[in-house]
DNA sequence: CCGGTGCATTGACCTATGGTAAGAAGTTCA
DNA sequence: TGAACTTCTTACCATAGGTCAATGCACCGG
């Protein structure tokens, strides 16, 4: 039953989601942890996503496929994230996105009635799953800002600003993926940058 | 105090809102209605924006602005769609999103206020609103798997088949914008299409 | 120690789209 | 009606990024 990762979860849910130790253990018995090794499917694409699976330890990736069976990363979920499909969830449809497992991960599942049981003890915890609807929200917003806006180098520097931990953690073809565009490009970025920085002037 | 905004705004309510017309009436006294001449701004850039504006006649914009100053539309607002930067409204940050009249419009502001309002009267109300806000999150994210997945072409067709009407009334370089295209990738686009449909063998 | 596998990098070439400029067609307004 | 605008289109060239193929490197299991 993987105490830890419940614990782990238990934790982050005090200093972010606003329950107590104690409302924590009410409702503490609507959790499954779970553990995928690399490469495992955590979500396939045409089910129905009926969790958030927060991460304790390891990555998840959460990938959208597109007409020619190309995916594109949607987003990463390092340790203290969740990856979901939150319209899937929400509407009960099939998910398009497949998430999977980039590292051995530890997760908590958390499914709809935990969430109602939460907001049902703690109002504060319903206020801070609004703001995590909101902050969801306007990081799409900038992704699709920058996605409309930017060009490949400057997404990548935003990335590498905004995750410098994944910059480390994630093969660079998914940095890629996640950007919208080729690893062989994305090198090419990353060489431009490396000539302007450590040769300005030849 | 324009009567029949309000009353298309009481009807749209009762219909997707989940209100009651005796419901409605007893908060109606909280909202606004404005008129917007073509090209008037709405929402300042750099201002905290503090009402949704729902469109009950016209057309209206909300676009993002790039560092270079280019605006790139984020979304249009016709006939019984909200416009407004809900990641400003919900933390009261500054916008970096600019909302001006396409065509002459009539609106109605919805504050927050009302908002909360409309939940203490009605639960189908608050229902309603996180759906609202799950649809927008669907919308965001399908339109990132297109942005990263498909070509100009394709994200036009999903464009027409998807908003028909907006197709007619909107100018193409705003269509462009929208697609994060030029206008001129855009026309290009279109007699590509047309030859192929209308001559499809030379 | 070896071959296999997957990933990053590079180069050559190609394509979609951008940039610029000019003209055509339609709109607005005096 | 006609001048000033705006929008759309077309043509020509430039460029970012995609595609393909080859190479090198690290890791892995026998």
């Amino acid at each position: 039953m993987d105490q830890e990762t419940i614990e782990r979860f238990s934790d982050h849910m005090q200093r972010t989601g606003g329950l107590t130790a104690e409302e924590f253990e009410q409702i503490a018995h609507l959790l499954r942890s779970v553990r995928f090794t690399k490469g495992a499917v955590v979500l396939e694409p045409g089910s129905v996503c009926n969790h958030a699976f927060h991460v304790t330890h390891g990555l998840l990736r959460v990938a959208a496929l597109d007409r020619d069976g190309n995916e594109h990363i949607v987003q990463f979920a390092p340790e203290g994230w969740y990856a979901s499909d939150r319209s899937s969830m929400y509407f009960q449809e099939p998910s398009r996105l497949r998430i999977d497992a980039i590292e051995d991960t530890a997760a908590v599942m958390v499914g709809q009635d935990f969430v109602d049981a939460a907001c049902a003890v703690s109002p504060k915890f319903a206020k801070s799953n609004t703001t995590l609807l909101h902050n969801h929200i306007r990081h799409m917003q900038d992704r699709i800002a920058l996605l409309l806006g930017a060009r490949a180098e400057e997404r990548y520097q935003k990335f590498i600003a905004m995750y410098p931990d994944l910059t480390l953690r994630v093969p660079q073809r998914m940095i890629a993926s996640y950007l919208g565009i080729t690893p062989e490009s994305l090198s090419r970025v990353r060489r431009d940058l490396a000539e302007r920085n450590f040769r300005p002037r030849v």
